[in-house]
DNA sequence: TGTACATCAGTGAACGCGCGTTCACTGATGTAC
DNA sequence: TGTACATCAGTGAACGCGCGTTCACTGATGTAC
Protein backbone atom coordinates (compact mmCIF):
# COMPACT_ATOMS: atom_id res chain seq x y z
CA UNK A 1 0.00 0.00 0.00
CA UNK A 2 2.44 2.59 0.64
CA UNK A 3 4.84 1.63 -2.09
CA UNK A 4 1.48 1.69 -4.82
CA UNK A 5 0.03 5.14 -6.65
CA UNK A 6 -2.91 5.83 -5.30
CA UNK A 7 -5.35 6.94 -8.68
CA UNK A 8 -5.85 10.31 -7.55
CA UNK A 9 -2.00 11.17 -6.40
CA UNK A 10 -0.27 13.36 -8.51
CA UNK A 11 3.41 11.90 -9.35
CA UNK A 12 6.16 14.22 -7.99
CA UNK A 13 6.88 14.84 -11.89
CA UNK A 14 4.43 16.18 -13.99
CA UNK A 15 4.93 14.16 -17.24
CA UNK A 16 4.55 17.25 -19.48
CA UNK A 17 4.25 20.75 -16.76
CA UNK A 18 5.48 22.99 -20.02
CA UNK A 19 2.25 22.03 -21.65
CA UNK A 20 -0.24 22.08 -18.17
CA UNK A 21 1.15 25.42 -17.57
CA UNK A 22 -0.14 26.98 -21.20
CA UNK A 23 -3.68 25.53 -20.14
CA UNK A 24 -3.79 26.60 -16.47
CA UNK A 25 -2.76 30.19 -18.04
CA UNK A 26 -5.86 29.49 -20.60
CA UNK A 27 -7.60 28.71 -17.74
CA UNK A 28 -7.31 31.78 -15.61
CA UNK A 29 -7.30 34.17 -18.32
CA UNK A 30 -10.71 32.74 -19.15
CA UNK A 31 -11.46 33.19 -15.70
CA UNK A 32 -10.25 36.25 -14.27
CA UNK A 33 -8.74 37.84 -17.74
CA UNK A 34 -5.26 39.26 -18.69
CA UNK A 35 -5.12 41.52 -15.55
CA UNK A 36 -5.13 38.27 -13.33
CA UNK A 37 -2.25 36.08 -15.23
CA UNK A 38 0.47 36.21 -13.30
CA UNK A 39 3.20 33.65 -13.07
CA UNK A 40 2.31 33.10 -9.34
CA UNK A 41 -1.56 32.30 -10.54
CA UNK A 42 -0.60 29.97 -13.47
CA UNK A 43 1.28 27.71 -10.90
CA UNK A 44 -1.11 27.73 -8.51
CA UNK A 45 -3.60 27.06 -11.05
CA UNK A 46 -1.50 23.62 -12.58
CA UNK A 47 -0.81 22.68 -9.09
CA UNK A 48 2.63 23.60 -8.72
CA UNK A 49 5.37 25.67 -6.95
CA UNK A 50 5.84 29.25 -7.47
CA UNK A 51 9.16 28.08 -8.62
CA UNK A 52 8.26 25.18 -10.70
CA UNK A 53 8.00 27.05 -14.12
CA UNK A 54 11.80 28.24 -14.00
CA UNK A 55 12.19 24.86 -15.13
CA UNK A 56 10.43 25.30 -18.44
CA UNK A 57 10.64 29.34 -18.91
CA UNK A 58 13.46 31.60 -18.66
CA UNK A 59 11.03 34.34 -17.19
CA UNK A 60 7.09 35.33 -17.20
CA UNK A 61 7.68 36.85 -20.45
CA UNK A 62 8.66 33.68 -22.01
CA UNK A 63 5.51 31.96 -20.78
CA UNK A 64 2.94 34.32 -21.60
CA UNK A 65 5.01 34.41 -25.29
CA UNK A 66 3.72 30.96 -25.20
CA UNK A 67 0.58 31.56 -24.53
CA UNK A 68 0.50 34.35 -27.11
CA UNK A 69 2.00 31.64 -29.58
CA UNK A 70 -0.30 28.78 -28.48
CA UNK A 71 -3.20 31.91 -29.40
CA UNK A 72 -2.02 32.80 -32.84
CA UNK A 73 -1.87 28.70 -33.94
CA UNK A 74 -5.13 28.08 -32.38
CA UNK A 75 -6.87 31.21 -34.31
CA UNK A 76 -4.60 29.81 -37.64
CA UNK A 77 -6.42 26.36 -37.22
CA UNK A 78 -10.11 28.30 -36.97
CA UNK A 79 -9.37 30.44 -40.01
CA UNK A 80 -7.97 27.38 -41.87
CA UNK A 81 -11.09 25.22 -40.76
CA UNK A 82 -13.52 27.75 -41.80
CA UNK A 83 -11.73 28.75 -45.29
CA UNK A 84 -12.04 24.83 -46.01
CA UNK A 85 -15.24 24.25 -45.86
CA UNK A 86 -16.60 27.73 -46.81
CA UNK A 87 -19.00 27.99 -50.01
CA UNK A 88 -16.69 28.77 -53.64
CA UNK A 89 -16.34 32.27 -53.30
CA UNK A 90 -17.11 33.20 -50.06
CA UNK A 91 -13.51 32.33 -48.37
CA UNK A 92 -12.54 36.12 -47.44
CA UNK A 93 -15.72 36.61 -45.75
CA UNK A 94 -15.88 33.35 -43.69
CA UNK A 95 -12.06 34.32 -42.62
CA UNK A 96 -13.62 37.41 -41.65
CA UNK A 97 -15.89 35.88 -39.44
CA UNK A 98 -13.87 32.92 -38.10
CA UNK A 99 -11.66 35.66 -37.05
CA UNK A 100 -14.26 37.68 -34.88
CA UNK A 101 -15.40 34.49 -33.98
CA UNK A 102 -12.58 33.30 -32.40
CA UNK A 103 -11.75 36.50 -30.67
CA UNK A 104 -15.27 36.92 -29.64
CA UNK A 105 -14.98 32.94 -28.25
CA UNK A 106 -11.79 33.74 -26.78
CA UNK A 107 -11.60 37.85 -25.38
CA UNK A 108 -8.84 37.30 -22.75
CA UNK A 109 -6.64 35.58 -24.48
CA UNK A 110 -6.88 37.89 -27.92
CA UNK A 111 -5.84 40.46 -25.68
CA UNK A 112 -2.73 38.61 -24.68
CA UNK A 113 -1.73 37.65 -28.04
CA UNK A 114 -1.92 41.60 -29.13
CA UNK A 115 0.13 42.64 -26.28
CA UNK A 116 2.32 40.27 -26.83
CA UNK A 117 2.60 41.04 -30.54
CA UNK A 118 2.90 44.50 -29.57
CA UNK A 119 6.01 43.70 -27.48
CA UNK A 120 7.61 42.57 -30.13
CA UNK A 121 6.21 45.46 -33.02
CA UNK A 122 5.34 42.60 -34.92
CA UNK A 123 2.42 40.39 -35.73
CA UNK A 124 3.77 36.47 -35.85
CA UNK A 125 5.64 35.55 -38.61
CA UNK A 126 5.21 32.36 -40.78
CA UNK A 127 8.02 30.15 -40.40
CA UNK A 128 9.16 26.86 -42.91
CA UNK A 129 6.63 24.40 -41.47
CA UNK A 130 3.79 27.09 -40.91
CA UNK A 131 2.07 30.03 -42.32
CA UNK A 132 0.53 32.90 -40.20
CA UNK A 133 -3.17 34.14 -40.03
CA UNK A 134 -2.15 37.05 -41.64
CA UNK A 135 -0.38 34.70 -45.05
CA UNK A 136 -3.85 33.11 -44.75
CA UNK A 137 -5.67 35.88 -45.71
CA UNK A 138 -3.32 37.46 -48.56
CA UNK A 139 -3.30 34.15 -49.89
CA UNK A 140 -6.95 34.11 -49.74
CA UNK A 141 -7.33 37.26 -51.58
CA UNK A 142 -5.20 36.05 -54.33
CA UNK A 143 -7.35 33.49 -55.04
CA UNK A 144 -10.35 35.65 -55.27
CA UNK A 145 -9.27 37.59 -57.42
CA UNK A 146 -5.96 39.89 -56.29
CA UNK A 147 -3.22 40.71 -59.12
CA UNK A 148 -0.22 38.61 -56.75
CA UNK A 149 1.95 40.66 -59.28
CA UNK A 150 0.83 43.90 -57.66
CA UNK A 151 2.43 43.85 -54.41
CA UNK A 152 1.57 46.64 -52.96
CA UNK A 153 -2.33 46.91 -53.96
CA UNK A 154 -1.97 43.07 -52.72
CA UNK A 155 -0.76 44.38 -49.03
CA UNK A 156 -3.03 46.96 -49.07
CA UNK A 157 -5.93 45.13 -49.82
CA UNK A 158 -4.42 42.79 -46.78
CA UNK A 159 -3.99 45.08 -44.07
CA UNK A 160 -7.27 46.54 -44.93
CA UNK A 161 -9.14 43.43 -44.58
CA UNK A 162 -7.17 42.28 -41.28
CA UNK A 163 -7.95 45.75 -40.14
CA UNK A 164 -11.24 45.94 -40.65
CA UNK A 165 -11.52 42.20 -38.80
CA UNK A 166 -8.97 43.54 -35.72
CA UNK A 167 -11.66 46.46 -35.44
CA UNK A 168 -14.75 44.77 -35.21
CA UNK A 169 -13.57 42.05 -33.39
CA UNK A 170 -12.13 44.61 -30.56
CA UNK A 171 -16.15 46.31 -30.33
CA UNK A 172 -17.61 43.16 -30.44
CA UNK A 173 -17.25 42.72 -26.49
CA UNK A 174 -19.12 46.01 -25.77
CA UNK A 175 -23.03 46.27 -24.96
CA UNK A 176 -23.44 49.12 -26.68
CA UNK A 177 -23.46 47.19 -30.20
CA UNK A 178 -26.04 44.77 -28.35
CA UNK A 179 -29.05 46.35 -29.98
CA UNK A 180 -27.78 46.84 -33.13
CA UNK A 181 -26.97 42.60 -33.35
CA UNK A 182 -29.98 41.72 -31.84
CA UNK A 183 -31.92 43.96 -34.42
CA UNK A 184 -29.89 42.03 -37.32
CA UNK A 185 -30.58 38.51 -35.59
CA UNK A 186 -27.94 37.41 -33.83
CA UNK A 187 -23.96 37.87 -33.26
CA UNK A 188 -22.65 35.83 -36.68
CA UNK A 189 -25.65 38.31 -38.49
CA UNK A 190 -24.13 41.30 -36.87
CA UNK A 191 -20.46 40.30 -38.31
CA UNK A 192 -21.75 39.70 -41.51
CA UNK A 193 -23.27 42.68 -41.93
CA UNK A 194 -20.66 45.22 -40.80
CA UNK A 195 -18.07 43.29 -43.07
CA UNK A 196 -20.85 43.91 -45.89
CA UNK A 197 -20.24 47.56 -45.12
CA UNK A 198 -16.41 47.09 -45.43
CA UNK A 199 -14.37 45.99 -48.26
CA UNK A 200 -13.07 42.78 -47.14
CA UNK A 201 -12.85 41.19 -50.74
CA UNK A 202 -10.42 42.38 -53.45
CA UNK A 203 -13.05 44.32 -55.31
CA UNK A 204 -11.96 47.21 -55.09
CA UNK A 205 -8.70 46.66 -56.40
CA UNK B 1 13.03 87.51 3.21
CA UNK B 2 11.38 84.39 5.31
CA UNK B 3 8.30 85.46 4.59
CA UNK B 4 8.31 86.14 1.00
CA UNK B 5 7.76 83.33 -1.81
CA UNK B 6 10.80 81.99 -3.41
CA UNK B 7 9.68 82.07 -7.17
CA UNK B 8 10.74 78.43 -7.76
CA UNK B 9 9.34 77.51 -3.49
CA UNK B 10 6.03 75.13 -4.37
CA UNK B 11 3.34 76.65 -2.30
CA UNK B 12 1.66 74.15 -0.03
CA UNK B 13 -1.50 74.28 -1.63
CA UNK B 14 -1.30 73.34 -4.95
CA UNK B 15 -4.07 75.46 -7.23
CA UNK B 16 -5.57 72.49 -9.17
CA UNK B 17 -3.94 69.27 -8.60
CA UNK B 18 -6.70 67.23 -10.15
CA UNK B 19 -5.55 68.79 -13.25
CA UNK B 20 -1.86 68.83 -12.15
CA UNK B 21 -2.31 64.76 -12.11
CA UNK B 22 -4.29 64.20 -15.53
CA UNK B 23 -1.50 65.82 -17.13
CA UNK B 24 0.76 64.14 -14.77
CA UNK B 25 -0.60 60.98 -15.90
CA UNK B 26 -0.62 61.86 -19.26
CA UNK B 27 3.57 62.34 -18.96
CA UNK B 28 3.79 59.10 -16.97
CA UNK B 29 1.78 57.29 -20.25
CA UNK B 30 4.16 58.63 -22.96
CA UNK B 31 7.21 58.52 -20.87
CA UNK B 32 6.72 54.93 -19.50
CA UNK B 33 3.54 53.34 -21.21
CA UNK B 34 0.68 51.78 -19.88
CA UNK B 35 1.80 49.31 -17.43
CA UNK B 36 3.62 52.54 -15.48
CA UNK B 37 0.48 54.66 -14.78
CA UNK B 38 0.12 53.54 -11.18
CA UNK B 39 -0.97 55.90 -8.94
CA UNK B 40 1.85 56.57 -7.19
CA UNK B 41 4.02 57.44 -10.15
CA UNK B 42 1.48 59.93 -10.73
CA UNK B 43 1.59 61.54 -7.46
CA UNK B 44 5.37 61.12 -7.77
CA UNK B 45 5.45 62.82 -11.67
CA UNK B 46 3.42 65.41 -10.14
CA UNK B 47 5.54 66.34 -6.84
CA UNK B 48 3.08 65.25 -4.27
CA UNK B 49 2.72 62.35 -1.54
CA UNK B 50 1.02 59.24 -2.75
CA UNK B 51 -1.91 59.79 -0.45
CA UNK B 52 -2.52 63.68 -2.43
CA UNK B 53 -4.17 61.89 -5.11
CA UNK B 54 -6.91 60.94 -2.45
CA UNK B 55 -8.40 64.56 -1.84
CA UNK B 56 -9.45 64.62 -5.52
CA UNK B 57 -10.25 61.23 -6.51
CA UNK B 58 -11.82 57.96 -4.61
CA UNK B 59 -9.50 56.04 -5.40
CA UNK B 60 -7.03 54.59 -8.84
CA UNK B 61 -9.72 53.45 -10.95
CA UNK B 62 -11.41 57.52 -10.77
CA UNK B 63 -8.31 58.96 -11.47
CA UNK B 64 -7.83 56.59 -14.58
CA UNK B 65 -11.51 57.32 -15.45
CA UNK B 66 -10.51 60.83 -15.79
CA UNK B 67 -7.42 60.34 -17.51
CA UNK B 68 -9.35 58.46 -20.19
CA UNK B 69 -11.75 60.88 -20.14
CA UNK B 70 -9.92 63.53 -21.10
CA UNK B 71 -8.55 61.31 -24.25
CA UNK B 72 -11.87 61.22 -25.16
CA UNK B 73 -12.76 64.57 -25.51
CA UNK B 74 -9.14 65.38 -26.93
CA UNK B 75 -10.14 62.97 -30.06
CA UNK B 76 -13.78 64.71 -29.66
CA UNK B 77 -12.26 68.07 -30.55
CA UNK B 78 -9.18 66.35 -32.60
CA UNK B 79 -12.17 65.40 -35.04
CA UNK B 80 -13.94 68.28 -34.90
CA UNK B 81 -11.57 70.23 -36.08
CA UNK B 82 -10.56 67.67 -39.11
CA UNK B 83 -14.24 68.34 -39.59
CA UNK B 84 -14.46 71.74 -39.95
CA UNK B 85 -11.63 72.01 -42.77
CA UNK B 86 -12.38 68.94 -44.66
CA UNK B 87 -13.39 69.73 -48.03
CA UNK B 88 -16.98 69.14 -48.87
CA UNK B 89 -17.17 65.28 -49.40
CA UNK B 90 -14.80 64.43 -47.29
CA UNK B 91 -15.97 64.62 -44.44
CA UNK B 92 -15.97 61.24 -43.67
CA UNK B 93 -12.27 60.61 -44.65
CA UNK B 94 -11.02 63.58 -42.73
CA UNK B 95 -13.12 61.93 -39.78
CA UNK B 96 -11.54 58.62 -40.09
CA UNK B 97 -7.73 60.14 -40.76
CA UNK B 98 -7.97 62.36 -37.45
CA UNK B 99 -8.97 59.52 -35.36
CA UNK B 100 -6.12 57.25 -36.35
CA UNK B 101 -3.74 60.18 -36.09
CA UNK B 102 -4.54 60.71 -32.74
CA UNK B 103 -4.23 56.97 -31.92
CA UNK B 104 -0.90 57.31 -33.20
CA UNK B 105 -0.03 60.49 -31.77
CA UNK B 106 -1.25 59.35 -28.08
CA UNK B 107 -0.79 55.42 -28.76
CA UNK B 108 -0.33 54.98 -24.76
CA UNK B 109 -3.45 57.51 -23.95
CA UNK B 110 -5.78 55.59 -26.44
CA UNK B 111 -4.65 52.32 -25.00
CA UNK B 112 -5.86 53.59 -21.85
CA UNK B 113 -8.89 55.03 -23.61
CA UNK B 114 -10.17 51.57 -24.44
CA UNK B 115 -9.13 49.98 -21.19
CA UNK B 116 -11.37 52.59 -19.23
CA UNK B 117 -13.97 52.08 -21.92
CA UNK B 118 -13.76 48.11 -22.01
CA UNK B 119 -14.38 48.41 -18.04
CA UNK B 120 -17.82 50.19 -18.29
CA UNK B 121 -18.22 47.75 -21.30
CA UNK B 122 -19.28 50.98 -23.75
CA UNK B 123 -18.01 53.80 -25.49
CA UNK B 124 -18.39 57.25 -23.76
CA UNK B 125 -22.05 58.01 -23.89
CA UNK B 126 -22.99 61.11 -24.91
CA UNK B 127 -24.50 64.35 -22.71
CA UNK B 128 -26.46 67.08 -23.06
CA UNK B 129 -23.96 69.31 -23.47
CA UNK B 130 -21.68 67.28 -25.54
CA UNK B 131 -21.82 64.50 -28.25
CA UNK B 132 -18.92 61.65 -28.82
CA UNK B 133 -16.35 60.97 -31.48
CA UNK B 134 -18.70 58.32 -32.24
CA UNK B 135 -21.89 60.58 -32.93
CA UNK B 136 -20.14 62.03 -34.49
CA UNK B 137 -18.76 59.71 -37.14
CA UNK B 138 -23.32 58.89 -37.86
CA UNK B 139 -24.08 62.45 -38.09
CA UNK B 140 -21.38 63.00 -40.94
CA UNK B 141 -23.06 59.36 -41.89
CA UNK B 142 -25.65 61.29 -42.46
CA UNK B 143 -24.95 64.34 -43.85
CA UNK B 144 -22.82 62.55 -46.28
CA UNK B 145 -26.00 60.90 -47.74
CA UNK B 146 -26.78 58.14 -45.63
CA UNK B 147 -30.72 58.16 -44.97
CA UNK B 148 -31.28 59.03 -41.46
CA UNK B 149 -34.46 57.18 -41.48
CA UNK B 150 -32.98 53.95 -41.92
CA UNK B 151 -31.71 53.78 -38.48
CA UNK B 152 -30.55 49.88 -38.88
CA UNK B 153 -28.31 50.71 -42.10
CA UNK B 154 -26.93 54.51 -40.54
CA UNK B 155 -26.20 52.02 -37.42
CA UNK B 156 -24.49 49.35 -39.16
CA UNK B 157 -22.22 52.39 -41.64
CA UNK B 158 -21.47 53.59 -38.47
CA UNK B 159 -20.42 50.87 -36.46
CA UNK B 160 -18.27 49.38 -39.62
CA UNK B 161 -16.43 52.82 -40.52
CA UNK B 162 -15.50 53.00 -36.47
CA UNK B 163 -14.07 49.47 -36.71
CA UNK B 164 -12.47 50.01 -39.91
CA UNK B 165 -10.81 53.58 -38.03
CA UNK B 166 -10.04 51.28 -34.37
CA UNK B 167 -8.52 48.43 -36.41
CA UNK B 168 -5.96 50.68 -38.63
CA UNK B 169 -5.24 52.78 -35.26
CA UNK B 170 -4.11 49.60 -33.49
CA UNK B 171 -2.17 48.01 -36.44
CA UNK B 172 -0.75 51.69 -37.14
CA UNK B 173 2.07 50.95 -33.90
CA UNK B 174 3.39 47.70 -35.79
CA UNK B 175 6.80 48.01 -37.11
CA UNK B 176 5.92 45.26 -39.97
CA UNK B 177 4.02 47.55 -41.66
CA UNK B 178 6.47 49.94 -42.15
CA UNK B 179 8.02 49.50 -45.58
CA UNK B 180 4.06 49.44 -46.76
CA UNK B 181 3.98 53.07 -45.13
CA UNK B 182 7.37 53.63 -46.78
CA UNK B 183 6.12 52.54 -50.32
CA UNK B 184 2.69 54.54 -50.10
CA UNK B 185 4.99 57.54 -49.28
CA UNK B 186 4.11 58.11 -45.58
CA UNK B 187 2.09 57.06 -42.49
CA UNK B 188 -0.56 59.43 -44.01
CA UNK B 189 -1.06 58.47 -47.11
CA UNK B 190 -0.60 54.76 -45.71
CA UNK B 191 -4.31 55.65 -43.50
CA UNK B 192 -5.85 56.99 -47.05
CA UNK B 193 -4.63 54.01 -49.07
CA UNK B 194 -6.14 51.46 -46.24
CA UNK B 195 -9.42 53.28 -46.01
CA UNK B 196 -9.84 53.32 -49.70
CA UNK B 197 -9.92 49.54 -49.20
CA UNK B 198 -12.04 49.81 -46.67
CA UNK B 199 -15.93 51.78 -46.22
CA UNK B 200 -15.86 55.07 -44.59
CA UNK B 201 -18.02 56.28 -46.58
CA UNK B 202 -21.86 55.69 -46.50
CA UNK B 203 -21.21 55.12 -50.27
CA UNK B 204 -22.57 51.45 -49.71
CA UNK B 205 -25.80 52.21 -48.23
C1' DT C 1 -7.90 95.93 10.26
C1' DG C 2 -7.22 92.10 13.62
C1' DT C 3 -8.21 87.91 15.80
C1' DA C 4 -10.35 83.15 16.58
C1' DC C 5 -11.53 79.33 14.55
C1' DA C 6 -13.37 75.95 11.10
C1' DT C 7 -12.22 73.87 6.96
C1' DC C 8 -9.41 72.45 3.29
C1' DA C 9 -5.52 70.19 1.03
C1' DG C 10 -1.44 68.73 1.81
C1' DT C 11 2.44 65.34 4.43
C1' DG C 12 4.86 61.16 5.62
C1' DA C 13 4.83 56.93 7.90
C1' DA C 14 2.74 52.69 7.98
C1' DC C 15 -0.27 48.58 6.65
C1' DG C 16 -0.79 44.32 4.10
C1' DC C 17 -0.55 42.29 -0.37
C1' DG C 18 0.85 39.78 -4.44
C1' DC C 19 4.35 39.79 -7.36
C1' DG C 20 8.88 37.88 -9.96
C1' DT C 21 12.74 35.60 -8.88
C1' DT C 22 16.50 32.99 -6.34
C1' DC C 23 18.22 29.39 -3.53
C1' DA C 24 19.46 25.22 -1.28
C1' DC C 25 17.09 21.20 -1.08
C1' DT C 26 15.13 16.53 -2.35
C1' DG C 27 12.40 13.02 -4.55
C1' DA C 28 12.08 10.59 -8.99
C1' DT C 29 14.01 8.92 -13.10
C1' DG C 30 17.26 7.00 -16.31
C1' DT C 31 21.69 4.94 -17.44
C1' DA C 32 26.20 2.28 -17.04
C1' DC C 33 28.07 -1.64 -15.59
C1' DT D 1 18.28 -8.42 -12.62
C1' DG D 2 20.60 -5.27 -9.20
C1' DT D 3 23.18 -1.46 -7.77
C1' DA D 4 25.63 3.20 -7.96
C1' DC D 5 25.25 7.42 -9.44
C1' DA D 6 24.23 11.51 -12.43
C1' DT D 7 20.60 14.22 -13.90
C1' DC D 8 16.14 16.05 -13.98
C1' DA D 9 12.05 18.38 -12.21
C1' DG D 10 9.99 19.36 -8.46
C1' DT D 11 9.54 21.92 -3.29
C1' DG D 12 9.12 25.61 0.00
C1' DA D 13 11.12 29.37 2.24
C1' DA D 14 12.92 33.68 1.50
C1' DC D 15 14.32 38.17 -0.85
C1' DG D 16 13.14 42.84 -2.15
C1' DC D 17 9.86 45.60 -4.59
C1' DG D 18 6.13 48.69 -5.81
C1' DC D 19 1.61 48.93 -5.19
C1' DG D 20 -3.20 50.88 -3.29
C1' DT D 21 -4.86 52.63 0.63
C1' DT D 22 -5.37 54.44 5.52
C1' DC D 23 -4.20 57.36 9.27
C1' DA D 24 -3.07 60.95 12.41
C1' DC D 25 -1.01 65.05 11.55
C1' DT D 26 -0.27 70.02 10.10
C1' DG D 27 0.27 74.06 7.32
C1' DA D 28 -2.55 77.25 4.61
C1' DT D 29 -6.76 79.46 3.64
C1' DG D 30 -11.13 81.65 4.29
C1' DT D 31 -14.78 83.50 7.18
C1' DA D 32 -17.34 85.64 11.22
C1' DC D 33 -17.23 89.05 14.27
Amino acid sequence: MRESQAADARPYHHGDLRRALIDAARRVLETDGPSALSLRAVAREAGVSPAAPYHHFKDKSELLDAVGHEGWMMLNQAMAAAKAKSAPGEACSALGVAYVCFASDNPALYRVMYDRARNKESLPAPTADADTPYCKVRQTMIEAGADPADALELELATTAAWCAAHGLAEMAGFKQFEPLKAAVGGELAFFKAVFAHMGLSPRRL
